[in-house]
DNA sequence: TGGGTCATGTAACCTGTTACATGATTAG
DNA sequence: CTAATCATGTAACAGGTTACATGACCCA
């Protein structure tokens, strides 16, 4: 997947392994991590399959730097990967791990829980906006500017998640509530 | 993570590897998966680090088995893991990796995307029925069956996560079919 | 002189996936 | 007779994380 996501990045533009890095962090981070120690080793990879090219650059005043491209089989293979039939949506989700098992801790702390989960999805809606202000930035280097709809769409899905996840998390408290109020009865 | 889920499971009682494997499948599965060869190295690590024990048990006309059992140290280990503070909601979303590169794809193709995330919406909910039939054949084992509300809690989430991708597929349907419509009027 | 940015990586480790192997019982 | 279920794993590989290392420039 991440090998995909690079080969996707320099399908817009040749970069060296620091850009890819700094773009991860800057528009994907929301959906997608990446060490640079992996983004090197992938690189790697992806140049020993024949996907990318590499090119020494010299600075002066800098160190050296490798500037990568996609190669025309790199492009087939993005568009094979693209073009693959394989939506479903497995994913881990940690959140419900720790949900799950939460039966051990009493219902006041579990509330807790909840509440710091709400807490959190507004800092992950800045961490959005963050992104999406980079967009514009970004939008420049595409030769048809309205492919960029296509990245809205990931912050679209962003904002409605935070939503529901804020919203779900509401119910449980409230329900959590609710039964707290019940044994203060009995 | 996986360690905590093992340990999560075992806490309701003690179970053989394969059972784990099977409770897996029937309740976290969506939104955990392991495979056997994973959770039988797991148990290996959990047993070293002395958060379960293990006993063998012979058994005529099926094969031995290895009932393992938590340990208090387990019990402390899983207790400090579900207090932990670290509800952040990082995790990878290969769907919206495919997205955010689908502009170098017709628009009819994209939408077709669309449409197929939105029949495997369908796939997933009968996934996680299920798994919330399977709720009251374990709910049993609780010896308090009132914590069972946090199993509810996650398949309410499925539900809800469910019923916002697929909306989100619909605006992205109409979005891109409003483009279309667009280009046609040139 | 100290911290930030640009730029490269290595090494060790942990986690997850795929493929394979074995062997007995039981139900159709 | 064959497939499913119970029950155990190993081996190899792929993917991801953490920690560390180096070095020069530029700005305050």
């Amino acid at each position: 997947m991440l090998k995909h996501g690079i080969l996707g990045l320099l399908n817009y533009g040749s970069m060296t392994g620091y850009d890819i890095m700094l773009t991860f962090k800057n528009s994907l981070n929301f959906f997608w991590t990446a060490q640079t120690s992996q983004i090197y080793r992938e690189l790697q990879t992806l140049k020993n399959r024949g996907w990318v090219a590499d090119e020494s650059i010299v600075q002066s005043g800098k160190p050296d730097k490798k500037l990568f491209s996609i190669t025309e089989s790199g492009r087939a293979e993005l568009n094979r990967w693209l073009m693959e039939d394989d939506t479903g949506f497995e994913s881990k989700s940690p959140i419900l791990m720790k949900t799950f098992f939460r039966g051990e801790r009493s219902i006041e702390e579990n509330i807790e829980f909840f509440r710091r989960l709400q807490k959190n999805c507004g800092d992950f809606v800045s961490g959005i906006s963050g992104s999406t202000n980079s967009i514009e930035m970004y939008q420049k280097l595409l030769k048809n500017p309205q492919k960029a709809i296509y990245w809205r769409m990931t912050f679209e899905y962003g904002a409605m998640y935070v939503r529901m996840v804020n919203e779900w998390a509401q119910r449980c408290i409230d329900e959590l509530e609710d039964i707290k109020n019940e044994s203060i009865d009995d």
